[in-house]
DNA sequence: GCTTGAGCTGGAGTGTACTCCAGCCCGTAA
DNA sequence: TTACGGGCTGGAGTACACTCCAGCTCAAGC
């Protein structure tokens, strides 16, 4: 896959993929014959993760550092398990405070409905 | 309430505490004798929910036009509301995204586990 | 065979959200 | 009465995560 269909498949922009390949998040690619970066199509589950890391909030270096075990193979496994269980601990915490934050919003919103239709009936 | 004790109570730094005033997300206190600020406990209340718009990921300027329309009074209620239904399909959204992630990294783990246990046996 | 477009590199620039600092003032405790 | 500790201001600096750019190469279509 050429880096524009990655691109494209993946949501990221080239520049994007360039930089995250050079601070280690992707594998450097082959190249074809003229230099250019000739992906193989599972870089694109690699890279979906990577954007569910990044939404739950795990920081750039920390997703440098799994990618970094990720590279070095299986005796890795380790090592990646105790990052994940880290994180999975962050997230379901987040999920709580995601929760609330809905439950309050829905609360704010009726209270604002509520203000708005006495509003119109003290006119 | 001097601003430490606000900064200690709120988690926020006494820097962070200032920031928020100077672009308008918290607004300006009483002054003491001396100048200090001397804020009302209740503004504890409100950092709490910019808190909570902000670990749902509403943008800096888009808190700051909320906290602008809030300090306009009650005549802004439609359009805070419509702020907060606006930002409460995007929480939606990430929840759903939270619990998705939530679930993968449970079967990852449990992959690693698995891994593990076969590098084990394979000795 | 020349133009066009995609891709390449190294490095500079950007936006967001703070965070820190110098140099000042003021009120309380020793 | 002087030495601290806490607070003040305006402005500079930082961290993170991209994003853009100049100037180049290469391959393919006309």
């Amino acid at each position: 896959m050429k880096i524009s269909d990655v691109a494209a498949q993946s949501g990221l922009s080239i520049d994007t993929l360039r930089f995250y390949e050079k601070i280690g998040l992707i594998d450097p690619p082959p190249r074809d014959g003229a230099g250019r970066r000739d992906y193989d199509p599972q870089v694109l589950g690699w890279i979906r993760f990577l954007d569910q890391l990044n939404a739950t909030g795990m920081k750039q270096a920390d997703r440098i550092r799994y990618a970094r075990l990720r590279a070095e193979g299986p005796q890795t496994c380790a090592q990646r398990r105790e990052m994940l269980e880290a994180h999975r601990e962050q997230v379901a915490l987040q999920l709580e405070q995601v929760k609330n934050t809905l439950a309050l919003m829905d609360r704010k919103v009726a209270l604002y409905r509520d203000m708005e239709q006495e509003m119109i009936e003290n006119v």
